[in-house]
RNA sequence: GGUCUGGUAGUUCAGUUGGUUAGAAUACCUGCCUGUCACGCAGGGGGUCGCGGGUUCGAGUCCCGUCCAGACCGCCA
């Protein structure tokens, strides 16, 4: 028996009880007269303790070669400590030890294992198995644990079947770059790793499992970011006989008891809102609604002066940035270029002080007058003490402009409290979405949301406003979920595809066996798929999701740890009819 | 593909206008220490300043290239 309790189990009232005890060497202390060791477990710290009175001297002799990270078993007795450490749960008692085994000695390890480790970001990615020995790495991955076990309860509770999906499948040339894996078998053929089991829920629709839901891995190749990796988990969901109204009610059910469940916090209803509303009050998709700073659309009341600008531009839109009036000139410089920065991309930035005895001091003040600048605060809602922030130019340019900036001012106020939740539905998504690559139009979700049908008639005159049966649920800022009602004729999805610039061969090739299960009975249905990773980290009060993963890749899609991607051998290229070009 | 920031001891960092032997903290090693728990005290070892080239009497420092890491833009149906 390596052991008979953990190292955070005992307390003051298992004293003179006789344990056995395994773990890893924190850290030691030795006094000479008595040597400290702390030892640590997953489940806490336990202090040990040698004695020259009370140890056998050859046990002393060899806890004096105890190095950090050796791993070690001891049997000894629970004695109360003379000094106790009220600041562990184990600080009332230590063990006096009569025996020690070394079960493997370590060698230095290149970082300190605690909670506030001297090493860096990659160090600690190269040696990630010690890092997962820190509280904040393995309490992090306990927390996902603990999410995960939440979320199978609710929609298992609701009816959900877990259904696990393939993951050799099939290519497409839709949506993000696939991860192909060569296929041995059949010479010069590939597999794709999904990006999604879209299509297998939907045929799990047609194969009437009715509530399907798999906490599942997927595969995109694209750059990666602090909230995106290659390999990433989503909560998969899909149910039939249901309308948006339905879904949105179970996921708002199953977010509100998550963050009951996880956080104690309790969330009513979530606000909704059009992706139009969006766009236009908060420049972006998934708008933090945990402070104001709206948007001001300025072009009636801006565009009337000399100022050519404003007058040439397609949109003029303010923030107010509250108590910015006391901003000096050099701090809004910097303001300045750091929205015309690249990364933001704006040509400059227009401002007005609002002052607190209501007078009004602009950058523009050659061109518009008090009054004026009095219709600008009331457009932005700017009180007296707040900066308002102008710019303009091309609606969808600008519109991401303002919002980064709009974000980066909240972080810089401080008003992006990861304690505070504030979730909402945004609506009615456009379904398709001009491309201007390739000069066609693509489906701004996937190419199986289902067109509200008061709009299909306009497919043919105005796609770009047709709006589809889609949804995104917005948690701090963040897109956590997203889904829609399907399609679920073989008509309307062949209209779909015809208005994606596919030929009917085409369709066929890369999406005849859903078109032919469609015909044989398919039940109206809809899902939703919510970002795993990332749900946990916003909860956790994290924005990188790296924390919340065991192994992940580094910023160029690597594995620093196992070292891969890496070359394979030609024996193995040669099995599969593979000629590397480089 | 692009923009920005960084790369100096095991680790995290400092390093002035280009100027003597490149520092600190921590980790590590040795010794001391009768209740430590961020123990303390004394001592010690530890450097291809990412790599390559250039400017210069002289480069950690300036210039060019390159590699690596991170954040972001593009991209992510």
């Amino acid at each position: 028996m390596y052991r008979s309790h953990s190292c955070g189990e005992l307390r003051a009232s298992d004293i003179k009880k006789e344990v056995t005890l395994s773990g890893w060497v924190q850290k030691t202390r030795d006094k000479g007269f008595m040597i400290w060791v702390d030892l640590r477990d997953r489940y806490g710290i336990t202090q040990l303790i040698f004695d020259e009175e009370r140890t056998p001297a050859l046990i002393v002799e060899k806890a004096k070669t105890l190095g950090r990270e050796f791993v070690i078993q001891i049997k000894g007795t629970v004695i109360e400590r003379e000094s106790k450490n009220q600041n562990i749960p184990t600080g009332e008692i230590e063990i006096l030890v009569n025996e020690l085994t070394i079960l493997n000695e370590s060698i230095v390890p290149p970082f300190t294992i605690e909670d506030q480790t001297d090493g860096g970001e990659d160090i600690r990615m190269k040696y990630r198995y010690l890092d997962i020995r820190r509280n904040p790495v393995k309490n992090s991955l306990m927390f996902r644990h603990q999410v995960g076990m939440q979320v199978r309860n609710y929609l298992s509770n609701e009816g959900f079947i877990e259904v696990e999906t393939p993951y050799l499948i099939k290519s497409t040339p839709e949506g993000a770059r696939d991860f192909v894996v060569p296929s041995r078998m059949n010479e010069g053929q590939f597999y794709a790793l999904p990006q999604s089991p879209q299509t297998f829920k939907q045929l799990l629709m047609v194969g009437g499992m009715d509530k399907y839901f798999q906490i599942v891995k997927c595969f995109r190749d694209e750059d990666l970011r602090a909230d995106r990796q290659p390999e990433f988990t989503q909560i998969d969901c899909e149910m039939a006989f249901v309308e948006q109204e339905d879904i949105l009610n179970i996921f708002e059910g199953l977010t509100q008891y998550l963050l009951s469940e996880i956080k104690g916090v309790n969330i009513g209803d979530f606000p909704r809102m059009t992706y139009d509303e969006a766009m236009r009050t908060y420049g972006n998709d998934k708008p933090d609604i945990r402070f104001e700073m709206k948007f001001g659309e300025l072009n009636d009341i801006a565009q009337h002066k000399e100022f050519n600008v404003f007058n040439t531009a397609e949109l003029v839109v303010g923030i107010a940035v509250p108590g910015g009036a006391s901003y000096t000139r050099k701090e809004i410089d910097k303001l300045i270029d750091w929205v015309k920065r690249p990364q933001v991309g704006a040509l400059g930035m227009v401002y007005v002080k609002c002052n607190e005895d209501g007078t009004y001091k602009s950058s523009v003040d050659k061109f518009y007058d008090q009054d004026d600048l009095a219709k600008w605060a009331k457009a932005t809602g700017a009180k007296a003490g707040d900066l308002i922030c102008v710019l303009s130019g091309q609606t969808n340019k600008v519109r991401a402009q303002l919002s980064a900036l709009r974000m980066e001012l909240a972080e810089r106020l401080g008003l992006r409290n990861p304690e505070e939740f504030a979730p909402l539905w945004v609506v009615d998504f456009p379904l398709l979405e001009w491309d201007e690559e390739t000069e066609r139009y693509h489906a701004m979700h996937h190419p199986f949301t289902s067109p509200k049908p008061e709009d299909i008639a306009l497919l043919d005159t105005k796609p770009g406003d047709v709006r589809a049966n889609a949804y995104d649920l917005v948690l701090n800022g963040n897109e956590i979920g997203g889904g829609s009602i399907r399609i679920h004729d073989k008509e309307t999805q062949a209209l779909m595809f015809d208005h994606l610039g596919f030929t009917p061969e085409e369709a066929k090739a890369q999406f005849g066996f859903l078109m032919d299960a469609f015909q044989y009975g398919a039940p109206p249905h809809g899902g939703i798929a919510f970002g795993f990773d990332r749900l946990v980290a916003i909860l956790g009060g994290q924005e990188t999701i790296r924390d919340f993963i065991a192994f992940p890749k580094n910023n160029s899609g690597r594995d620093i740890m196992i070292d891969a991607p890496s070359n394979i051998d030609s024996e193995q290229l040669k099995e599969l009819n593979i000629k590397l070009d480089l």
